[in-house]
Formats: C-alpha cells, structure tokens, sequence
DNA sequence: TCTGGGGTCCTAGGACCC
DNA sequence: TCTGGGGTCCTAGGACCC
C-alpha cells in the first residue's frame, strides 16, 4: 500500500467545508504529465541508461536539437529545445539516442488505458498529456485524491512514472502538474485557486507565450492577478475576442469541460521537414531533399488513409528568415508523384541564384470528408475519391516493403542523394 | 551557441460573386 | 454606370503547444 503523499499548494481551509478526506466541492479535474517521458523510455528500455544523463534528440553534429533530457541530464542545465551542441557541451558525458516514436506511442497508450479505466472522461492533450474528470458523482463517488493517487501508482507499473495536478479546472490543474515533478501530486483545494494563481507569471498559463508576454508587459501586465484585474480594453488588445476567456481563466473560473475527444480527434495536416546539416545551395539538391520529404508525407497519408487539397512548402533560408508558399489542387491525392511537381512549382516562386537552403518541408493538408469530394469527367478518381498517378501503384509497393524490411532498404533514386539525417552523401 | 520537428488555430488581405 | 455590403475562397504569416 503505498503511502499517500501529496503537496498542497495552501493550507487546507477546513471552515469553507473541503476536506482532503472529506467531500470535494465541485467539478475535480486532473492532468496527467508523463515525467521527462521519452528519456524515461529509452532507460525503462535501457536498464544502463537508468541513472544516468540521458539526452533523447538530434546529432550536435548536424544542427539538432535536444527533444527530451532525462532528469540527470536536466541537473546540467540541459533542457528541451535546446541546441545539441550546446547541450553537449553542458553535459558532455551524456548518453545520446535518437527518439523511437513507435514505442513511446505503445506505452502513451497503456497510460492512457489506465485513465480510461478509472473515468470515461478523458482528453488526450499529447502523447505524454491528458485531462481527466474526476467529479464525484459524475461517474464514482471516490475521493479524487484516492483515484488521483491510484492512477499515479499505476502509472509507476508500467516503469516510467507521472506528475498530476488536481483541481476544479483545466487552467489551474495544467499549472499544478508543474508544481512537483517528477512523481508529484499538487493538489489545489476547491476554494484556494484564484490565491493560487494570482502571484504567478503570465507565462505560467498555457495559451500566453512570448508575444503575448511582451505585450502585457507593455501594459503593465506582469502576474495572472493583474490579467484578472485589468480593463477589458487593455485584455482585449492582446487577446482580441479571446479576453474575457483568458481573464476567466487568470482567475480560476475556468469551465471548460473535459472533452472526450472524436471529432477533434481527427489529423488536419502531415508533414516532413528537415534542417539540413550543411546548406543546399544547388537547385537540384533542393529538388531531391523535396522528393524525399515528399515520400514520407505519401506514406503517412496512405498509412492513414487520407487525401489532401492543398500543398505546402515552407523553407528558412541561411540568413534567417522563413517563407511558406501553398497551392491548392484541383483535386485531393495521397500519391507523392502528383504533389512534388507542385511542390518544384511553389519552389520556383521563392528560388533565385545565391539562395542558401537551411530548412525545407512539405505539407498536404485540407483532407476532404468522402461525400464533399468533387471530381469531373476527364479525371481519373481512386474509390475514395482521390486522384493518383500511374507510379502510384510503385509507392504503395515501396511502402510495404518498407513496413517489412525498415525505410532504408529501398526509395526511388531521386530521393537516394540523402540520408534520413539530411546528410548530403560523399 | 543561436533557435528542431510535429502539429493546431487564428487573422488579414485580395479576388470574386451576388 | 456607379455605389455599397456581405459572403466565401485562397493565400501568407504568426502565435502557440509539446
């Protein structure tokens, strides 16, 4: 029986009738945040990896960047989103991997199996997030804290381990699960949320980033008591319609249901996007990178099941600065063989001599329902609607190999002058 | 030392139609 | 011929999230 332990952020106010073991007033909303989850991973598989700094992200050779470090590799100084080389230089006897997608995927899903089973009410934020309701009565007339504490012991099961914050709202429950980590449980009473959130930064509060930040400073706009305090005409030019929302939300008064997610479950837009380790500066090594983006966009359309309409291209060059260019197309298609001459075309729109390619990426989004789909009589239209090309058939054949062998036995040859890495080859 | 890769959502302007 | 207004589609860009 594991011992509960928790951290209440205030004191427990007995008199306004919440008790941690009595009754709790009103909705009660968690949110579980998987603890350095990728790291966590890779050392639940690595049994030598466990204790030490490891850091899950790109080569510091070759531009890339840390996607999760381990709580060892934190105490560096090492942080997501940091470059890697300067990530290795904090921590240079880190262990490095790159990120196993797949398998990080498997366990999200045991852990959200786990919610699922305690509350119909749950709402997948990420792979390693979730919101869930909790409210007695609604579906158990447990304790939240119990089935909260019970959720985070079996969660510890499956080897990697979790923080939740509880509360009445998403606002405040997002902002407790920070509070702790990892392994920690933070508990905002019923009652105690607006003097919790009023000293924080603006920044504490999911939605506010750095351009919001900066223009609430201008207004004076420093913590979330003086976002609940301020004007509706300073609120709403920074957040336009979005003002009283936010202030509600400053003030922990948030009520926005815990949405079991169908609808919204759905995928919007695949991409594929790679900085390149050194420039492109060749038009033709453009076009191949191009190609092989492109490739893997076919095949996570055809893994899905989905055709798009609209195409994108977005590429930074050497210098800086960014543009994406996107056209739609007369029809939607899953067959890279259609969309990557549109691709060289929305290339042709920003090319020039003397251009230094650092990123490129391809997009298709625009993905139509089955019934909306519009065809005309001189186009050649698959069973759900979409157009391919003759060489369609040739992509599908590669992708199952593909699944069978891995994505390195076999591609076409325009895409064979790189590596997955981007990594021109000698 | 600069700043990856996968997404979602929103806004704004211009074209076009009624 | 001039005028205005509203709606929708397309495109580009930006903010934000993990």
């Amino acid at each position: 029986m594991s011992e509960i332990e928790h951290t209440c952020a205030f004191p427990l106010d007995r008199g306004a009738g919440n008790n941690l073991f009595g009754c709790w007033l009103g909705p009660a909303i968690g949110l579980l945040d998987l603890d350095a989850f990728f790291a966590s991973v890779e050392q639940l598989d690595h049994p030598e990896w466990r204790g030490r700094p490891l850091i899950v992200g790109g080569d510091p050779e070759e531009r890339g960047v840390v996607s999760t470090a381990s709580y060892e590799a934190r105490r560096f100084g090492v942080h997501s989103a940091m470059s890697s080389a300067q990530a290795r230089r904090l921590c240079p006897d880190a262990v490095w991997t790159h990120s196993h997608f797949d398998r990080y995927r498997e366990l999200s899903g045991k852990v959200m199996d786990i919610l699922a089973d305690e509350t119909p009410f749950v709402e997948r934020v990420s792979i390693d997030e979730a919101f869930f309701d909790i409210t007695p009565g609604r579906y158990s007339c447990e304790s939240p804290l119990e089935i909260a504490e019970r959720i985070r012991s079996r969660v510890s099961e499956l080897g990697i381990t979790c923080s939740i914050g509880l509360s009445t709202s998403k606002t405040v429950s997002k902002i407790a699960s920070e509070r702790d980590k990892p392994r920690g449980l933070t508990v905002i009473l019923p009652g105690t949320e607006k003097a919790f959130l009023r000293p924080l930064s603006v920044r504490a509060m999911s939605g506010i980033g750095a351009s919001a930040e900066a223009a609430l400073k201008r207004a004076g706009i420093h913590t979330l008591g003086q976002i609940a305090d301020a004007s509706p005409a300073v609120l709403t030019s920074v957040f336009g319609c979005h003002a009283e929302r936010m202030r509600l939300r400053a003030k922990g008064e948030e009520r926005s249901p815990v949405s079991p997610v169908d609808a919204s479950d759905e995928i919007k837009s695949v991409s594929c996007e790679r900085t390149f380790a050194t420039d492109l500066t060749e038009r033709s090594d453009v076009d191949a990178a191009l190609a092989l983006l492109a490739e893997s966009v076919g095949r996570r359309l055809r893994r899905h099941g989905l055709a798009g309409r609209t195409v994108t291209v977005k590429v930074k060059f050497s210098f800086g600065q960014g543009r994406t260019v996107q056209r739609k197309l007369p029809h939607r298609t899953d067959d890279e063989n259609i969309f990557i001459p549109v691709g060289r075309a929305l290339i042709d729109t920003f090319w020039g001599p003397g251009i230094h390619v650092r990123l490129l990426g391809v997009g298709i989004s625009d993905f139509e329902r089955a019934e909306g789909i519009q065809t005309d009589l001189f186009t050649e239209v698959d069973d759900r609607g979409a157009v391919a090309s003759p060489r369609r058939d040739l992509s599908v054949a590669i992708d199952q190999v593909r699944e069978k062998y891995g994505s390195d036995v076999v591609g076409y040859g325009r895409a064979a002058r790189f590596d997955n890495g981007g990594q021109r080859r000698h």
